[in-house]
RNA sequence: GUCCCCGUCGUCUAGCCAGGUCCAGGACACCGGCCUUUCACGCCGGCAACACGGGUUCAAAUCCCGUCGGGGACGCCA
């Protein structure tokens, strides 16, 4: 049994897009699921767009996503000619012809049978020269192109997709179509083929849109004389009006590099995208890197195009909100060392880190972040919503103002009496804390929930927040004494 | 238009191949409750779908046909 090889031919565009970077993953799953192997080979025909810094973007988005590679990344352009040479050996063989029909022909036939309501197929004329006429025309110095030779007989081309079942398309629905343009450049269709043929690709996993293209690549196949590969195809990923989605139409939102510039873990990104058009059968949807290995196959694709539930300008969520989800849940359930790293990234970048925390004060960090970590969605949200935890110049939302101070003036003063008894403490414990809020409300007569939200506004700029108490010892006597004394700010 | 593919809650999906255990299960979102000093988390509960029409069958989400709807491909793009 041969080992199995599969590919990620992504074509650059600058930036890794989310659809394709669900391909990658699916390759990349079956590949460690069955110990083979994954290559990246950059489709760089377009030299237009393949620059340097766009292969990079999609190295990048794929090495954060934490996909590996094999071998690679290989380079199309490095091959030219090795599709040339498989051309002209079609050629030799007969298996493709050239063709001098020019653009403008083609284009003139092309409108008169859309007009005519009628499937425009290329009309063979030049399969029907001789090879004096051909030679004749060459020997004019009139560009050709070169185009594959559908077999001329009845019945279908078949193939068992491992997703779609027996997919078949008739000889007669497929077109003599070209392989090399009249530059001399080879095609894709061409290209794609001798590349997998070279590359001994075994499983070809893509995207539907690619659905049409594999019968007249497997003839492609035939024609070489090479064995073919299995092919599976996934279904696309749609907008909430069904269409493609693509970074023209709907932005940065469906790039990869914009989940890890807001703050998503790479895992849970990896994740919330396997499931958008595979499941494992079972009611399992957060999975580990070895799980997901290990519960992921082809058979488990489903056929149904899957809709990205992303509604531009939703207040609530910038994304789809099982995405955000998920994020969430990998914030509140990794082990908080692993977390407390990339928090302290966020922090850096925000100019909140102290070296300490790595140090004497480790113990304070992870807590810290282990204490806030269950109400925030993104990483982001560390360094803005949990500012006040790690910094003392920090934003205090209006309307916790409103709620909790303004609607009782007196408030002013019972929290700077409550910073003195805080001061006072022997020892500033939670329990202790807690019960001296408790003792002066009852002296107060108020309810200790307008004591204890109104110092949450004050010591933490929120509205919600954990257990006072805990944010009290948290932040330490200092902060908390300083922050209570300086409540008349907001009246 | 032609060819190919698809059609289960708002969204992601299980079930379909091997018809009954499905007046359809899970997740997200939403709503309500519990917990509670707030908001989350957690737990409990609720809302909500087999596109439509025929057929086969004792029985159909599951099999067959048709209709409608959606997507993809129809390039000297990849």
């Amino acid at each position: 049994m041969s080992e199995v090889r599969v590919r990620f031919p992504p074509s650059p565009t600058g930036y890794l897009h989310i659809g394709g970077a669900r391909t990658a993953i699916y390759n990349w799953l079956f590949a460690r699921k069955h110990g083979g192997k994954l290559v990246l080979r950059i489709e760089d025909t377009d030299a237009e767009r393949s620059t340097q810094e766009s292969i990079q973007g999609i190295i990048d988005g794929l090495t954060w996503l934490g996909i590996d590679w094999d071998e690679g990344p290989y380079f199309q352009t490095a091959h030219a000619a090795e599709h040339v040479a498989a051309a002209n050996r079609l050629l030799a063989e007969s298996k493709a012809y050239k063709c001098f029909c020019t653009k403008e022909e083609l284009e003139a036939k092309r409108e008169a049978a859309l007009a005519a309501k009628a499937d425009y197929k290329y009309d063979r004329t030049c399969r029907c020269l001789t090879p004096e006429e051909s030679a004749a025309k060459e020997a004019a110095g009139m560009p050709f192109v070169i185009r594959f030779k559908v077999p001329d007989r009845p019945g279908t081309v078949a193939f068992d997709d491992k997703v779609y079942g027996v997919v078949e398309r008739a000889y007669a629905d497929i077109e003599d179509f070209v392989i090399v343009r009249s530059n001399g450049a080879p095609l894709y269709l061409l290209s794609n083929v001798v590349d997998d043929i070279r590359d001994r690709i075994t499983h070809i996993i893509r995207g539907q849109d690619g659905l049409t293209n594999t019968p007249r690549q497997i003839l492609l196949y035939e024609a070489l004389g090479a064995q073919l590969a299995t092919y599976a195809h996934m279904p696309l990923t749609l907008d909430l009006n069904r269409a493609k989605i693509s970074k023209r139409s709907h932005g940065e939102i469906v790039a990869v590099q914009f989940y890890r510039d807001h703050g998503f873990l790479p895992w849970a990104l990896a994740n919330f995208l396997v499931l958008l058009g595979w499941s494992s059968g079972d009611d399992r949807e957060i999975f580990s890197r070895e799980e997901l290995i290990a519960a992921f196959s082809l058979e488990g694709i489903n056929r149904a195009n899957s809709v990205f539930n992303y509604r531009p300008g939703d207040p609530k969520f910038f994304t789809d909100p099982k995405a955000l989800n998920i994020n969430a849940h990998y914030l509140r359930t990794m082990p908080v060392e692993e977390i407390g790293g990339l928090v302290a990234e966020e922090l850096k970048k925000e100019g909140l880190w102290d070296p300490a925390y790595d140090g004497e004060r480790r113990g304070w960090y992870l807590a810290t972040v282990d204490l806030i970590r269950s109400r925030f969605h993104t990483l982001k949200d560390f360094a803005t919503l949990g500012r006040a935890y790690f910094a003392d110049e920090f934003e205090v939302e209006p309307q916790a103002v409103e709620k909790n101070l303004r609607k009782n003036a007196e408030l002013k003063t019972w929290l700077s009496q409550l910073a003195d008894r805080f001061a006072a403490l022997p020892a500033f414990t939670g329990e202790e804390t807690e019960r001296v809020a408790r003792e002066m409300a009852a002296e107060l007569n108020v309810k200790p929930g307008l004591l204890i939200n109104a110092a949450r506004t004050v010591v933490t700029g929120r509205v919600a927040g954990p257990s006072m108490f805990e944010v009290l010892a948290a932040m330490g006597r200092d902060r908390v004494v300083a922050r209570l004394r300086d409540v008349e700010k907001f009246y």
